[in-house]
DNA sequence: ATTTATTTTTAGATTAACCTAAATATATTT
DNA sequence: AAATATATTTAGGTTAATCTAAAAATAAAT
């Protein structure tokens, strides 16, 4: 059996797996309603609703949780999403704080050719542009670790998320050799001598950084496994 | 005032101009139910809602027709379902029978924005996969001319849009070099002394083809204006 | 010019997704 | 363990978009 959900039901769905995700044993019904800007009235109608359907387990006063069938469409969302988010900024030009709104469309776009076409013409990615990992067409996705540019391997690839450090001086640095949260670093080389890094930049040209500033930059990558 | 319409109100009104450019002067409820596969009772429903909001006129029993305002939302969804089309077919390699079905769908994502920087990505097309011409921003069209082959200006641009002959060896002959519907047509040079031409197709490097063959080549073209 | 056929409209229902307000459970305090 | 507070559910209603069936208007045919 084909399987139509409505677009409210796939964000339903997408938001009870980030509130589970965020550690939420059992999904409650204002936490729900609140996540999805609406009254605990509506979020339990549509609990009832996903219930029936056996995307999720539920049990008056109890709370929800997803069952499989709809984890698996969850995390076919938030892969789209995450895809289409690569595509925006990417191939379009977008800032990454400027795509999440409209990959909150092009999210529910109904066509699984599509998402594999667009996986394959984005170089099949496993991390959008916020550091996030993409999950893989069985919703599978790679841990994302977090480290400093100090402390990562050489040859590493991944996603500015924080600066560690607001002091001015370094910000406008990193303003000036065009980092930002959301660059793409590639990781070059790293002496040992003094542990300055060398790296590219949105695959840019190679540039350096001196150990502080590498200390200072964190960025997630994805493990393999 | 920001208007904001569903998806359906968005199709009646691209069914209403579709049905008006195909000669229908007052579109009536009957063809329109037929165009949006529903119930002439819907179909009038839907006609009563978008007269109220002054994007078509309409009086009882005398059919719709465009208002300027409807007719610029039209040509506006006409104008990113073609551009997505382009999207589909030229960066992610769908057939171009293929993206209609999809096309249906990203026609409806709401972005001005996004828009405009596909446009700029996909270098400002002006005919889609299928020969269409791409509305601008102002839904301005350029004229479409179908003309063969043989007859073109030198260093004319087309597509394929129909073949004159259903003789089988021609259809094979053209499915050896490359050639079907929807292949983009760059058309090089033509000899005088025996009328054949040398063309690419979709890019590709140049060959040639007899007269007889681009008698028998359909394409459409964009005209200035 | 009636009759017949077609088209269009209305009337009345249904379903998904929402809402408010009231009722009922569960949790937390005292 | 009562009382109070909070969370959850139910009851009842709304709107958009659909439907079927019946009524009304227009068009076509005899």
């Amino acid at each position: 059996m084909i399987l139509e959900l409505s677009f409210t039901e796939e964000n339903y769905l997408k938001a009870i797996y980030h509130l589970s995700a965020e550690g939420m044993e059992n999904v409650n019904t204002n936490s729900l309603a609140e996540s999805m800007s609406t009254t605990p009235a509506s979020a339990n109608d549509m609990v009832k609703r996903l219930a029936q359907k056996n995307l999720i387990g539920y049990q008056k006063y109890k709370g929800a949780t997803l069952l499989s069938k709809g984890k698996k469409v969850a995390l076919n969302i938030i892969r789209k999403h995450r895809l289409w988010e690569v595509f925006l900024v990417e191939k379009l030009g977008f800032k990454w704080d400027e795509v999440h709104e409209i990959a909150e469309q092009l999210e529910h776009i109904k066509s699984p050719n599509l998402i594999k076409k667009l996986d394959k013409f984005l170089g099949y990615p496993t991390m959008d542009p916020h550091g996030d990992p993409i999950p893989d067409e069985d919703g599978v996705m790679k841990e994302t670790v977090r480290a400093s540019i100090s402390n990562v391997a050489v040859n590493a690839k991944g996603i500015v998320v924080a600066v560690n450090n607001d002091d001015t001086l370094l910000l406008q640095h990193l303003d000036s050799i065009g980092i930002k949260l959301g660059s793409r670093i590639h990781v070059i080389e790293r002496m040992d001598f003094d542990g300055s890094v060398s790296l590219t930049i949105d695959d840019g040209p190679k540039q350096f950084i001196s150990k502080d500033v590498a200390e200072n930059l964190m960025i997630t990558l994805t493990d393999k496994k």
